[in-house]
DNA sequence: TACAGTTAGGAAAAGCTTTTCGGGCTGTTT
DNA sequence: AAACAGCCCGAAAAGCTTTTCCTAACTGTA
């Protein structure tokens, strides 16, 4: 099953096979008929290791994530093995479960296997300690940027997105608008609330409830935050929630006060995540981060790192914004 | 970088070098303290292509999904790597999205990387297609099992975790108990209803309203057969659902009609995904596949065949009942 | 002093592929 | 006729590590 194996069967030498395979120098039309009958004949496949081991560059990369049960982790991952393009990159995966001492171990399993480079995924958009520059190869940090701006990371625009959806709710003639969202030690939850804030700020508005509502990410806060939030202030006309569970939980417990959605009460979540938007009713509108596109983006920022290509700092991809019944006129 | 340079540095040969850093062989002890400080002063890794090249295996499994966005695999994948502990062995993760075509690309990749294994996740219990078995590495299927008997399948055992289910709701004595389910297509829908079917009928009872109801696997669903059922069958006192999205929606229909879960009707749904199971009121019990421990299995089995031991057939691994507030009596 | 037994360290092969270089050979040009 | 160009193929090196075998030196003993 070696090329040797092929060469002999097909009665040439081994640099023969070998050209004759793929296809360099001058190999007579027969003699590369032949060869490639045999490799055919055997199963030959060509041992990468080999290959790598000349060639410096093995065709793998390493992802890192520190949070594969979490749902962030998964559609940059599929974005990533996406740009790579099947079979022509292979992806190596490790979990370090946000242990330090289980990331670094991981990294020199990956350093060994000559990676031609890595992804490093956060847990959250939350910076996290760069892997730092001695490393012999380029890394790119997607989801989470790395605290260090000379690296290079590519993050959801967080700020954006949560304009992007107080933009929606304005579109829609509300402008008692209020936000509940998740731990406020989250930069996800503080990016989102600025830049919902900034935007009502600019059409001279302000948060309804005067505050963002901060607690956690969870459909029980979700429906608590805006129980109360509507006994308190009955004017809201509409909801800007941090995450999609939050969300709802917020239709559910408006639905609970006898208002209807969107009809009294819009609500919009964030996340986009599937299982939670189409489940509701109404359905509940959100904001994608369109993490495949995040992954996608990082694995091309790699390839151009490991082509030699410079660069460093943090590019910020563009949330998308997913209507669906909870701010659906019509419904 | 290379051992090369750590033997020069330290003045030594490199089978000397080798010998200090593997603790093979006689190596004077100072001697070995010289060359470990300086493959430390250059950040040594040793080369694992060349290693691997050399000893014929490569510490490295190849991870063969079919759907990696769904929450089946991702839970298997964990525990897989688990297994293999951490850094010791690497995966390759490889998702052919149901592709036949980029599977054997994948497949084919993977071989020329020289993995020493192969595990394949199914992004259902249905069975699959072989992947043979010409192949050099061992190869065991998780989650979904092989076509072929021969071959080496772990998977959750659907017609006992259903079994348990029913064993709970009778234990609450609940003695209606109806059954809504995902599409018939799926043997996971089938198992399950065959196994609440058979433990109901050990008791000397039948399904509430005579037979399986048969639909997709959303709360959609849930909700309309839920509110039939309840409809046709008032006597209806519990649901065993065929996976939680399912029973969440049966939950809210019920409550919808002013019946109370669980004071009136009991409900209990599959998969355990938590997302759904904590966000409804009350709480979901469900059956856990425990797939983190099937991921492991695999892992386990795919070592031993690894290290030369035979075995076949499909394992069936069992699951756990989690009991929350909508079957908890005091709720 | 010679020898056996340890101990320390080095030379070289093996593992597999790709690429470079050079040697035959045929056919053509001067 | 001689030289040259073009084509085809093979020998060998490079890439890095591990392991086996061997030599040299040293310790202790007969």
């Amino acid at each position: 099953m070696t090329l040797k194996d092929v060469a002999a069967l097909a009665g040439v030498s081994i640099a023969t096979a070998s050209k004759a395979l793929n296809g360099r120098g001058y190999v007579h039309p027969q003699t590369r008929e032949r060869v490639v009958e045999a490799a055919k004949k055997v199963s030959f496949t060509p041992n990468s290791l080999a290959r790598g081991l000349l060639a410096g560059r093995t065709g793998t990369v390493g992802l890192l994530t520190n949070d594969l049960v979490g749902r962030f982790s998964i559609p940059v991952l599929m974005g990533a093995e996406d740009a790579f393009g099947t079979g022509k990159m292979s992806v190596l995966l490790c979990d370090a479960r946000g242990d330090a001492i289980r990331e670094s171990y991981h990294l020199q399993a990956l350093l060994a296997r000559r990676v031609d480079g890595l992804i490093v995924v956060g847990s959250s958009t939350d910076p996290r300690p760069s892997l730092g520059h001695d490393l012999p190869v380029p890394v790119v940090y997607a989801y989470g940027p790395s605290q260090d701006p000379r690296d290079v990371s590519v993050v959801p625009d967080n700020v954006a997105g949560a304009a992007l959806a107080i933009d929606h709710l304005l579109s829609l003639g509300r402008r008692n608008i209020a936000h509940i969202t998740g731990q406020e030690g989250y930069l996800a939850a503080q990016d989102r609330a600025a830049g919902a804030s900034k935007r009502l700020a600019e059409e001279g508005l302000a948060l309804a409830g005067g505050r963002v509502l901060y607690g956690d990410w969870s459909e029980a806060w979700g429906r608590s935050a805006a129980s109360a939030l509507i006994e308190q202030n009955p004017t809201v006309d509409a909801i800007f929630c941090g995450n999609d569970q939050i969300a709802r939980g917020a239709i559910d417990a408006i639905r609970d006060r006898g208002l209807s959605v969107p009809g009294d009460v819009a609500v919009i979540g964030f996340d986009d995540w599937q299982v939670v938007t189409t489940g509701s009713r109404p359905q509940l509108s959100s904001i994608d981060m369109d993490l495949e596109t995040l992954g996608r983006t990082a694995a091309q920022r790699l390839f151009a790192a490991i082509d030699g290509s410079e660069g460093s700092g943090v590019e910020h991809l563009p949330c998308r914004l997913v209507v669906r019944g909870s701010t659906m006129d019509g419904a």
